[in-house]
DNA sequence: CGTGCGCTTGACTTTTTTCAATAAAGGTGG
DNA sequence: CCACCTTTATTGAAAAAAGTCAAGCGCACG
């Protein structure tokens, strides 16, 4: 698929004339990036920003002892940068390919000029904005307010909810990833999932599949009416 | 000071024509609010949002156990509420004025109308939802990959920089409310507190007054290179 | 076919929270 | 103006949650 098409398909785009799409093409370049590789680093000057075309991207923090914070999981579509591209300039965090993964890069002065001059672009850049804060939000809240079961407990939720409202899901990530984007460790996301199997909350079985057998528990757990004994 | 004046002190309508401040003048409600009252409850409707014009509030989570997690506060001219107007049309968390607060309450479709309308408006909304972004990512940061003596460190540090880089400073808010801002309790607080006074980091003063004793032990605790003994 | 990565488990340590007691400070009504 | 009561703050002892260190297993990939 050539970039013009790629840029209609992104939500951050849509309702934008043709002619616009054009002219991001425009302006755009692809970039490929292998399994593993940096696309930026924290603190790197933000000269433009990504879309997602295929594949994979996270965003983390690393302490100096190198335990990692995974901030965001983008995929398809998805955009990621934009905001240091309107403050600050530098990149908050690093990001890197969990996949082979192709992107397009925007550069920074071309994308500022056309939100400038497209009101709809302006006000899609606005909602995206404001939808990540309100995750950021949610993240926090666990971050600092439920434990650990409670974490886990609520993304399992939210994969079942992504995937259909099935009571079969995939984890999509490897377990240490999941440990990052939860605030934990490898170890005590094992010793958790063990312990929800234990319980009969679910069943975990090979390749990343999770069996819900006790949604309602799941729930209260998530919520923090009960806890894992 | 009448509301026109009020409108054109705040960053986020700075260089706007005069003609739409007072436009943003003919939609703008005053609200006040007393020492603790809620401005706004967690998952209520938003039909607006509004910008702070003397007093503080605390935007915030709150636990089912009732432990808070304060997410911002906010002082004069600045805007709260904007997200949700965006996106979701909930607040995600609570407001609640830590003092006695005027505020002005902007409507949502009016907002939203003049934010089409006028670009540069766009701007300075896009710039401070990425400013909110970069400060959320901090947080969750700090949350995830510090211990309680290092964020405290780093919010120490913090408030220096904002009173004038004068080692004498100000905690602003009373030790709860600094607990909850960095994720902690009131007691955990104390303690680390009384450790960087025994290890001659600070000393601690009385109405919340703090000494800054050894400036580069706070900042290698802030980025982790030490802890404290 | 072996090396390594992803994952799990056990034992132990550290950090933080919980519960409880105490005390000083500040505002309110009598 | 004072007694009272709530708010704010501090400290100790014990419990709980999560992290560290270390070992071991199995499967995939080169």
């Amino acid at each position: 698929m050539d970039l013009t098409s790629q840029i209609a398909a992104a939500p951050l785009f849509a309702g934008l004339p043709k002619s616009q799409h054009e002219a991001l093409a425009g302006i755009a370049t692809e970039k490929a990036f292998s399994k593993g590789q940096a696309v930026f680093m924290d603190g790197a000057e933000a000269t433009g920003f990504y879309i997602v075309i295929s594949g994979r991207v996270k965003i983390f923090k690393l302490s100096l002892e190198g335990k990692e914070q995974i901030l965001h999981v983008f995929g398809p579509g998805e955009p990621f940068g934009e905001a240091a591209v309107f403050a600050g300039h530098r990149f908050p965090a690093h990001a890197e390919a969990l996949e082979p993964t192709k992107t397009m890069f925007l550069p920074r002065q071309a994308f500022v000029d056309l939100v400038t001059k497209h009101p709809s672009l302006a006000l899609n850049l606005i909602a995206d904005l404001s939808r990540r804060l309100r995750r950021f939000t949610n993240l926090v809240e666990d971050l600092s307010l439920k434990e650990v079961p409670g974490r886990l407990a609520a993304h399992l939720l939210y994969l079942s909810e992504r995937q259909g409202e099935s009571d079969d899901l995939t984890l999509e990530i490897p377990k240490v990833q999941l440990a990052s984007l939860l605030g934990t460790i490898p170890e005590t996301l094992s010793r958790i999932l063990a312990r929800m199997t234990r319980e009969g909350l679910i069943e975990s079985r090979e390749n990343r599949q999770v069996h819900i057998l006790d949604r309602e528990s799941l729930e209260e757990l998530a919520t923090g009416e009960r806890r894992l004994t």
